[in-house]
DNA sequence: CATTGATATATAAGTGACTTATATATAAGA
DNA sequence: TCTTATATATAAGTCACTTATATATCAATG
């Protein structure tokens, strides 16, 4: 699927999105992320091991994640590939929620959020 | 799609979304929410043409939205078509709206959201 | 009243991020 | 050792989008 751009700002898909909430406090591999995204219940499904692989190829190549350089020492595991934001990811990721922000801002004054809801 | 979490809730485009969040405060038409959607500043772009009416027909289908019975009386314009949302809309924008919420907390909880942000 | 730009809807063709399916291999627990 | 969970990867297909084009009416201007 292929969501919307231009306007300055290229959008960004639901996954991506997700990827990068995943990325914003730490270092995680491929499946933590998953892992990490089914225990939210912000997430609408848990992105299949398919799209989610893909789409981090692609944000690597956008330069939205990277590889660190050092692996944690600490309950490793040989076949993990662990991934962190950019510079660009973090401030993509910032831009991201501050225009949902917005947009649950004006959900609210429509009167679709119940009072109270987070 | 895929149907993980025990509310085995089927997800929606961002365009779907604006989309009912366009009607959710009254009858419109398709040009008129492509106007609406334009002077938000939530909007990452505003949809094109081809777009908003693919995605108009799509939702008709789905039972999102639906063509009023009488039309507005005044400012008509005879080219247009007019939506309003159906309860099924409303319910599914209600609903979208709790998730995203949700995720703009989750983004404020990882300090991706500056102070004061809505 | 002719012309232009904005408004208004519609569809065809192509793209790419996804879904579904499959493959491979190691780690952990019974 | 057997099974399940963990872990990554890619091929094939789908479909919501993008881009482009078409048609027509409304509103404003000279």
């Amino acid at each position: 699927m292929n969501y919307i751009m231009e306007l300055s700002m290229p959008d960004m898909t639901p996954l991506t999105y997700q990827i990068l909430l995943a990325l914003a406090d730490g270092v995680r591999h491929g499946y933590g992320i998953i892992k990490e995204i089914e225990g939210r219940a912000d997430a609408a499904s848990a992105p299949s091991t398919g799209a989610l692989y893909l789409a981090l190829q692609r944000m690597q190549g956008e330069g939205l994640i990277e590889e660190p350089k050092s692996r944690p020492t600490a309950a490793d595991d040989a076949r993990r590939r662990y991934y962190q934001l950019t510079k660009k990811g973090r401030e993509r990721a910032m831009e991201e929620s501050t225009r949902l922000a917005a947009l649950v801002a004006a959900a609210r004054e429509k009167n679709l959020l119940v009072e109270g809801a987070s």
